[in-house]
DNA sequence: TTGAAATTGAATATGATTATCAATTGATAT
DNA sequence: ATATCAATTGATAATCATATTCAATTTCAA
């Protein structure tokens, strides 16, 4: 297993596996192969992948998992706490590996990478909006979609 | 910091009539007896409605009025740019009325009230955070989920 | 009034996700 | 190890919102 560059979630979901392993116990369900299958790839990715995705990388090593595996599993780690499903307008949702920080996203519209971010000037700001309007603002939503800067550059060029 | 109350939009929507008929003129398309019950229907709504609602209130004028046609009619609306979809997570699109400004959304998570807001401050330090990663942005996404005024004081009573 | 072209409504298709269910597998007690 | 029993799997069917198909109807221009 490839750890490559420090991650910013812990370093090849060590971590992750454990806290997985512990609420499957803490529920009375069972550990399968095809579980850690589906949890490595998905923690191997490092990006934020679809339940298409997922089944085709997860089919590389094992050919017969099947679709509804993946979408359990993905289920199960969000219920643990462990990914977090979000929408970016796809119609189909996106995984991510749930960090302790709140953070954004900026979505490059050509190549569709995706980057975290945070800006707490913003989310102050956002409060201030809220309140005006006499609202308490429990979660937000907040989506930046455009060129990313090597799509910039190469904007005629096939993504 | 412009923010403001929601663009006011013609009463009884007379101009964006005008509009739509332009369009169907010009796309060398026909009117209809049910295209204009549902855009009345949609006009007159004055908020954030779902094909489901509007389907429901074209219905009290025509029971014979068909899901496809609403759906058929708001696709063209928003094609025609008078109107737009919106996604809060519900899982099925709700129409607004296109006004000439970009806003976001204040959405309270109890009763559902819908409030529009720009904020040209935010908006700005949107542009550089996203400089800052190297992306241009086009558009943006931005929703506070929260309860309002009202769902605050009485949030123990039934919405 | 006519006729081609657009529209309608019902039914069917679609795409993502969830639920069902018989067969299989994992954890535990023996 | 083995038996046991609940959890899991994979295929398939079911959902749900929306799109599409198609025969019947309606619109609009000539």
């Amino acid at each position: 297993m490839s750890e490559g560059p420090a991650p910013a979630y812990g370093t090849g979901g060590q971590k992750v596996r454990a806290a997985l392993a512990a609420y499957i116990a803490q529920k009375g369900l069972k550990g399968t192969r095809q579980r850690d299958l589906i949890v490595e790839a998905f923690f191997a990715a490092r990006r934020h992948v679809t339940v298409e995705e997922l089944l085709e990388r997860v089919r590389q090593q094992d050919p017969r998992v099947g679709a509804a595996t993946v979408y359990r599993t993905m289920k199960l780690l969000v219920e643990s706490g462990l990914a977090s499903a979000r929408q970016f307008g796809e119609g189909q949702a996106r995984y991510e590996m749930a960090g302790d920080r709140h953070h954004d996203h900026l979505i490059c519209t050509r190549c569709g990478t995706i980057v975290e971010f945070e800006n707490d000037r913003i989310e102050a700001m956002q409060e201030v909006v809220a309140r005006r309007h006499g609202f308490s603002v429990t979660h937000h939503k907040m989506e930046l979609y455009g060129l990313c800067r090597n799509c910039q550059r190469h904007g005629d060029r096939k993504v």
